[in-house]
Formats: C-alpha cells, sequence, structure tokens
DNA sequence: AATCTCCACAACCGCCGTCGG
DNA sequence: GCCGACGGCGGTTGTGGAGAT
C-alpha cells in the first residue's frame, strides 16, 4: 500500500517537489540542511528514484550528503529510513509469512522491543514493519484477550530461564531476567504455572513447591503469557477473538472459560489500579529489593511487551517508558495515587506503568519486551488480585486503615463512570475467585458461566472472602491489601493482635483459595511459624518501607 | 449510501551512543 | 574532556483503506 498514495503526489513533486509549496520547515533533528527548508511526509517516486541513485552511486552511509549533493529535500534520516525500509534491495515485500510470525514472537519474547535485532533475524524485513507487526498484533490481541505469546513460547522462555537461573539459583547473563535480587521469582513463575496444569494442557509438570508459591497458587488459569488489557468492550472483542495461534486460542477459550474474563477484569481494572499498589522501595544501596517478582530492569508491560532478557546486571539502569505516571511514594502504600481508571488509562498504565521514583521505577514498572516480565506481571496482579479479594478481614480489623485514602474514592467512583455493569474490582474479583476454583481442581469443562460459580463458591466461603455486589463495589477502595503481602500480613497482625478466631478463619478462606495442595502448607506456615518478610523475598529496606499494619506481625 | 471504527502502514520525533575535531 | 554531527533505535502519530453499522 506503502506507494499508491505516495505515487498520487507524483504529479505535483518530482523534480518541482524541491521547489514545492510543499516544503516544510524540517529541521529533521540533527541533519540539517544549512538553512535549506527540508520536505517532511510521504516520499514521492521521484524522490525514490533520486535516493536510490544516490546509493547507487556513493553507496550507503553519510545521509545528510544526500541533501547536499541530490537535489533531495529530505533530511539525512529520512532518507536513511526510507532507504532502509523502502528502497534496499532485497526487502521483503507483503505480509508476513507464518515462519516469520513464529519467528518474531520467540524473537519478541527473548529480545523485547529490540526491533533492530529482531529484524537482523528476518532478512528482509526491517525493524519498523516488524514494529508495526507487532503493535497491531499486540492491539489486536488485547482487544481479543489473548495472550501474547503461544504457550510454546512461553514455556520455551521459562525452560530457558528456570535452567539459568532457577536450577542454578544464579544468575547468567544478561538473557537471565532472574537477577539477583529475583527473590524465589522463579517459583512463583514456575508455580503460578504449575497452578495451571489444571487448567490447560499444555502446562507441563513443574516441580518444587514453595512458599513462594502460594500466592500464585489458585491464581492460575489466567494464562501465564497473557496480561493483555483488553480496553474495548466484551462484545468486540468476542468479535475478534479469532485466535492468532490457531488452535492455542481455542484450547484457551474452550478449556478455560474464565481465561477471557479474568484477563478482561484482572488485566483491566484490578491491574490498572493494583498495579500501582507495589510501590516497595529498593533498597537503595544495594538496589536489590524488588519485590514480588519485580526485577530490576525487567521490561514489562510497556506496550504490553516484557522482555526475558533484557536489560542484563547493568539492568539498574532505569529505562522508563514513555508514559509516566507519578509512582506512589515510597512506603505510600495507603494513599496510593490512582491512575485515571479509566479503560483507557488502565491500558495505557498496563503499557507504561509508572515507575516509582528513582531506582524503583524498574522495579515497578512492567516495560516492554520479554516474556517472562510478562508472566512475572501477570503473577504480581493475580496475587494482587487474589490478595485483594480475601483482604476483608484485614481490612475489618484495621478499621482507618491505610486504604481508605480519597484516592481510593476517586477510584472507585472513576469506576463507577466506566459504565460497566460490574465494579471493576467485583468483576475481576469474581473471575479470580473462579481461577481458585479451577486451580483447585474443578473441571474447567464443567464450569458454569464465572459469575455463577464464583457465587456459589464464594457462598460457602468464610465470610470474609463472600464478594457480595456490595463488598465488590467497595473492593477498589481496599486497594493497599492488592499488596501481595497484605492479606499475610493482616493475617501476621492478627496474630500478633490476638485475634485468634478471625485469624483462624481467615485462614481457612486463604486455604480454600489456594486450593488443596497448598492448603497445609498455608496454614502451616500461618499459623505456625510467623511468616517473615524473608519468606516474601523482601530485604529489610524493602520491609522498612511496608507500611507499619504490615509489619506489626513481625514485632516480637 | 453515509458514517463510523478499526487496521495497517509510512513517516516523524526524540533520545542516545559513537566518532571525530 | 567537550562539543557538534551523525546515525541508529524505539515510540508515536497521521492517514488511507476496508469493513461494519
Amino acid at each position: 500500500m506503502s506507494h499508491t498514495k505516495h505515487e498520487r503526489e507524483d504529479g505535483m513533486l518530482s523534480k518541482d517537489q524541491t521547489e514545492s509549496p510543499y516544503i516544510e520547515d524540517g529541521s529533521c533533528g540533527g541533519g540539517g540542511a544549512g538553512g535549506v527548508v527540508l520536505k517532511k511526509g510521504p516520499w514521492t517516486s521521484a524522490e525514490d528514484a533520486i535516493l536510490i541513485d544516490y546509493v547507487k552511486k556513493h553507496g550507503e552511509g553519510n545521509w545528510n550528503a544526500v541533501q547536499k549533493h541530490s537535489g533531495l529535500f529530505r533530511c539525512g534520516k529520512s532518507c536513511r529510513l526510507r532507504w532502509a525500509n523502502h528502497l534496499r534491495p532485497n526487502l521483503k515485500k507483503g505480509a508476513f509469512t507464518q515462519e516469520e510470525e513464529q519467528l518474531i514472537i520467540e524473537l519478541h519474547a527473548k529480545m523485547g522491543n529490540k526491533w533492530a535485532r529482531m529484524a537482523a533475524h528476518l532478512p528482509g524485513r526491517t525493524d519498523n514493519e516488524i514494529k508495526n507487526y507487532w503493535n497491531t498484533r499486540i492491539k489486536r490481541r488485547q482487544r481479543a484477550g489473548l495472550p501474547l505469546y503461544p504457550p510454546e513460547v512461553c514455556l520455551q522462555a521459562l525452560q530457558e530461564s528456570h535452567s539459568t537461573s532457577v536450577v542454578n539459583g544464579l544468575d547468567k547473563g544478561p538473557n537471565d531476567i532472574l537477577q539477583n535480587n529475583s527473590y524465589e521469582i522463579p517459583d512463583v513463575i514456575f508455580d503460578s504455572l504449575k497452578a495451571n496444569q489444571n487448567v490447560l494442557p499444555y502446562v507441563p509438570e513443574l516441580p518444587v513447591l514453595s512458599a513462594s508459591s502460594m500466592l500464585m497458587k489458585g491464581l492460575g488459569s489466567s494464562q501465564y503469557c497473557g496480561f493483555m488489557q483488553p480496553t474495548i468492550h466484551r462484545q468486540k472483542r468476542l468479535r475478534e477473538s479469532p485466535a492468532f495461534f490457531p488452535g492455542y486460542t481455542g484450547a484457551v477459550k474452550n478449556e478455560c472459560p474464565l481465561f477471557m474474563q479474568f484477563q478482561d477484569d484482572i488485566s483491566d481494572k484490578a491491574a490498572g489500579s493494583f498495579g500501582l499498589s507495589f510501590p516497595i522501595e529498593p533498597d537503595p544501596a544495594t538496589k536489590n529489593s524488588q519485590p514480588f517478582g519485580v526485577f530490576p530492569g525487567s521490561h514489562a508491560l510497556s506496550n504490553g511487551n516484557f522482555s526475558a532478557s533484557e536489560p542484563p546486571l547493568e539492568a539498574v539502569k532505569l529505562e522508563l517508558p514513555s508514559l509516566q505516571y507519578p509512582e506512589t511514594e515510597l512506603g505510600n502504600w495507603g494513599t496510593l495515587t490512582c491512575p485515571p481508571p479509566l479503560l483507557e488509562s488502565v491500558d495505557a498504565f498496563i503499557q507504561s506503568p509508572p515507575p516509582t521514583s528513582g531506582l524503583e521505577s524498574d522495579s515497578l514498572s512492567p516495560r516492554n519486551s520479554g516474556l517472562l516480565d510478562a508472566l512475572l506481571h501477570e503473577a504480581k496482579t493475580l496475587s494482587s488480585a487474589k490478595n485483594h479479594a480475601s483482604d476483608k478481614s484485614s481490612n475489618s480489623s484495621t478499621p482507618g486503615d491505610i486504604a481508605e485514602g480519597s484516592n481510593f474514592n476517586i477510584c472507585e467512583t472513576e469506576w463507577e463512570k466506566c459504565g460497566e455493569p460490574l465494579s471493576p474490582m467485583g468483576n475481576s474479583a469474581t473471575s479470580l475467585f473462579s481461577e481458585c476454583i479451577s486451580a483447585s481442581g474443578s473441571s474447567l469443562d464443567e464450569q458454569p458461566p464465572a459469575e455463577t460459580v464464583t457465587e456459589s463458591h464464594l457462598k460457602s466461603e468464610p465470610a470474609d472472602c463472600v464478594l457480595t455486589p456490595e463488598i465488590q463495589k467497595e473492593a477498589p477502595i481496599r486497594l493497599d491489601s492488592s499488596r501481595p503481602d497484605t492479606l499475610l500480613a493482616s493475617n501476621w497482625l492478627e496474630q500478633g493482635s490476638g485475634y485468634d478466631k478471625d485469624q483462624a478463619i481467615l485462614t481457612d478462606a486463604i486455604s480454600s483459595l489456594l486450593g488443596d495442595d497448598l492448603r497445609n502448607e498455608y496454614k502451616n506456615m500461618a499459623e505456625g511459624t510467623s511468616i517473615s518478610s524473608q519468606a516474601w523475598g523482601l530485604d529489610s529496606c524493602a520491609w522498612n518501607n511496608m507500611p507499619a499494619v504490615c509489619q506489626m506481625s513481625e514485632l516480637p
């Protein structure tokens, strides 16, 4: 299509274009033309011919000389871009082949948004082409509520990571997102996957069940690869749901009916809100404190992309997303700044999560690139949502607690403006609880609609976990509990405060949510020794930055 | 048939790293 | 070491076309 509209202009351009009124002010970055006004906009075939001729004679490079010597009133940058993307020989035109698509997906899982590097693996394709392809694909899949990465790619990336970081327990280099401070993330990831085993046939057996897995258990069936934030209404999503990966989507949709809803709700809304609720300050000295599956330099979620590979050890270098929100202040969980809660804003947030001030930006900003980070972010989101759903007792036992900031009310109000029949958290929680059910062994094939399941299920749960519509509506203002640790923190608090009965109820409730295989483990932890911050992978600094309400249980 | 919405693409913009003076 | 030019890269925007309403 590229040339159709351009060629249309040929009549008025060609040679005359250099003198044409279409020449615009054209400071093209650094490629100035010495006061000459450079043309912008679509290239014409005449310009192309000039450029091709010039490159044939002089070769590539020295692009600013093109303008000087060829009469092209284009800046060097523009010339280079035109040549690289459209004129250079051996360029492949047309749609990506299936093989190319697969390769792009795999490369993106490894590289993130390193389009140029990806292009190097795709002869004849340009970075711009790949970038455009990926971006449109992301949008499409986001709308469809589908995971960005097909399961095989997820597993491949995870296996690679697992083999290098989990098994060996050491960082292995630039492709290893599991940096020194990964805080049991491997467990988070893989246990999340494990939790999905009941749901998705392609999830392999994953060994090791650790404490960190508790967070993930029951959160599982939000597909580990999925983290997109659909921004359109369900009808449209349904319309646009056709599988990008034939066979895969079908499996997800048919076998995991809650998946789509979960993504819609958790990712759309809960994540948008919860995402701000992890401002755990990294240890300023060590830069190591990035709890709950957040990696230094991890590229999560900008553009819905993640990088499993970058940045490497120098990851402390911050790459801020282009869209940045002011981050919640350090230790400011209770008064997190609510982003514009409109879906678009949530989408924007997901794509460019708010950096925390200073170093924590990376730790809190899932940014573009990489599958593993996507998984981690999703795991984090899920754990947040889950904890959120279970936090009622926590909140009830701490009146006037940190959750009651006005910001939350704003969030709630804004959510209501969204016009969705369900409150954001209500639906999220509903899905979430359904996920818990599935993770506990319920057959998805027999799953009634999520709401039905949830309701029936929840009604059997202790009152603390029942999400009545009222509670669901309340949920957005309890975002403090979205912190993955809040649930247990409240648990600890209650232990320390002697709320034994509530404690027992809460423990049971959580245990129910966790599923059978984790129930005992959790109970042992909850009822036994107090769970230390180390169990959550928090270093002292991060721990110290937790609200006092969460630390009380650590007091003697 | 008109309008709207979304998609795909080209091109631009800004930032950053490199290099030479 | 500083500075400017240059090139590369990633993100974003603008626009025409196609399909849906």
